[in-house]
DNA sequence: GATGAATGAGGGTTCATTCAT
DNA sequence: CATGAATGAACCCTCATTCAT
């Protein structure tokens, strides 16, 4: 074990330190996405906020279409893992549980909090993802190919939904409409308070989630 | 007189020439910028859309700022009028209807349907707002003030919506909650539907507002 | 004589019309290029200055270039007429005094008197020759030729600056020395005093004159 | 310490080549301000004669003023000095030079002489120094704020030569006069001589010096 | 002739990307 | 590998000039 730790380690040093310096690229990059002007966010502003050279940059990305395509698809993994998670738990969980074969509807209810509450979790963590996710537009540099990655990783938010709300309506928890639709009345949703929210400079607190799925399951009619 | 009239219209006629030439740059801009990439809208591209050359466009917009914030500006105009009156309609016809009187939650829910359908309409003929309004962030030359100004006009958007839930809070048509959060929840479906049909390439149809106003009044639930 | 009138003033109404436009579209020149930054006089700016639309400047001269020449040619004409007059005046009248036959120097000094009065009050009444002719690059658009134009301006006063002092040295009014010396240092100092005064906002008083003269006829020494 | 040193001849290595970079972009702009037609003087021209791109200039630059103004600065400054060794030289020198005591108006002559020749000196190393200084109006890109600056040096030359005056005039070297008049036309008279000699092709040598000191001191007649 | 909107070549500036050290 | 100066294509904007009215 020692060998090993002493080879892996020299390795699994130069590693981690490659994997930090990439990390601190991409986080500097979704800082700076982050902010009101993304339109700005040059590549050596990134570089410089991650403490390195512009050309190191370029050392782990190949270009600023790379890069962004990279940050979103790290920054977005976790995202869809959490929301797989929400809309499969149930899956997995129903068999098992008797209260909530007992009542699908409110077994909906409690993944989709989770799934309200997954996304919100993410968007506030990486606040660009709001820049990023919803913009039908590119800021600087998202182009052509770039941009159908963007709408991919849309598409994969929706189609989970979608999932989400099919299973739904399969368990009799909704009423029997498109599954596109709710889908994305509730991604509409989500993205409303928390671009409402994080305006206002708050956060998107509990409370919204519950709001959310109020609304969504009742509907604000008194 | 004769002379009178024949400089008269010489002048209208140039007038009415300057106007043509100022929409149709507006609506250059307006296509250039619905365009998925929309922050590639260069100006000499919205010149040549428009029919003209480059030096005209700034005969008519003292800079590429000014030209995207006279388009917000006037695309905007006629959607806030719509809102208003949709909002401001119920007010007026209320109290001369003894059976709005008797049935405020239906009289809401024709605003709500007006208000809804009115951005919808507005959305869909200036599928850019879709970009510029949604987006945090600013595609190429939205830096600053142009974004002040963008999210002024959002927050019109917001501000009507609130005005809307009020009433329909005061009617009793909503139950008791923040008006805020009941606007930014509406406004977010609205813009979650309009995104998915206009990417899926349909158009927003009456369908669509129904769905809307049926979810945020009695929600999903069966 | 009538008829003769008649059609005459019918022709030279309009050509005094003409000439009127003419004149005010030079002077308008002549009062934008006096400004500090000549570079920003703009053919647009001129007409509004003259009163009248671009195009019509056009009318007038073929372009920027023709109009800078015409400037300088009409603005310099009487200069040089004056000119000739302080070096030639001295050639006929000294045949006919006895007193300056007597003392030439004396002779030379009023001369020289007239010739730095003339530019000065010329220098004085169109400024902008202070820019024009003394700048050895040119403001825009007074590229290649036209800088030429103006070189032979400065070459003409030069030369006429020599022709008196060619006759100084003749007269044995001047020491022995290269003409073109004297002429430089001359028009040197009138240059010097004439952009110094200028600049202080003050005019070019008799009193610079004399002093002009007594300098370059006596020195600065005690 | 090997390190440090390998590290130090980079650091001083890269520094040293930024300040050639530097200095060979200044020349270049010097080189093309010189030229007859200095307001065509393109930043891609500097950068081309430079031998860089142009995005290379305003890697130095902030932009074309600056790049002026610095010009302005640096190619002023010796010349500056030098004026300020001609006037204080004699300062300095007199008290301890029982020869010059004995005759004050011989010293001042060497200031004087000094004085001419250090400004020739310069004009003619920097040629472009005669368009910036003497003209103004200003070359294209010299508006307002550098306008303002050359002005400033022409102040401080005037005021370096007003200084040489009070004290020729103080030591009775000179006759008693307005020093501002005495050093508007001794800066005259060189800027005349100058201008007469590098448009001839010329170069200002130590006999025009002498002919403007000869006249300055003594004037022209015989 | 007068007008002034249209034109478009041309110039200043930015910034993603490269590459020698 | 890191560095950061160099590169130059691309973009915004200006303004002399033209021409239809």
């Amino acid at each position: 074990m020692n060998l090993d730790s002493s080879s892996d380690s020299k390795v699994s040093l130069r590693t981690r330190f490659r994997h930090a310096t990439r990390e601190a690229i991409l986080d500097a990059a979704a800082g700076i996405l982050s902010r009101e002007s993304a339109a700005q966010a040059r590549m050596e502003d990134i570089a410089a906020r991650a403490g390195v050279a512009v050309g190191t940059v370029y050392n782990y990305f190949d270009d600023r279409r790379a890069l962004v395509t990279a940050l979103l698809e790290t920054r977005t993994q976790t995202l869809l893992e959490a929301l797989d998670g929400a809309v499969g738990a149930q899956a997995r969980t129903q068999p098992s549980s008797a209260a909530t074969r007992l009542n699908p509807a409110e077994s909906f209810e409690a993944a989709l909090a989770r799934f309200v509450a997954a996304m919100a979790a993410h968007v506030e963590a990486n606040r660009f993802l709001l820049n990023m996710l919803f913009a039908e537009e590119g800021s600087r540099g998202i182009e052509a190919k770039a941009a159908s990655r963007r709408r991919n990783v849309l598409n994969e938010l929706l189609s989970r939904a979608e999932r989400l709300m099919e299973k739904g309506i399969r368990t009799k928890a909704l009423r029997k409409d498109d599954p596109n639709t709710y889908a994305a009345l509730l991604i509409g949703m989500v993205r409303g308070l928390a671009l409402s929210a994080l305006t206002r400079g708050d956060s998107f607190a509990a409370a919204d989630t519950a709001a959310i799925v109020r609304v969504f399951m009742k509907g604000a009619a008194r």
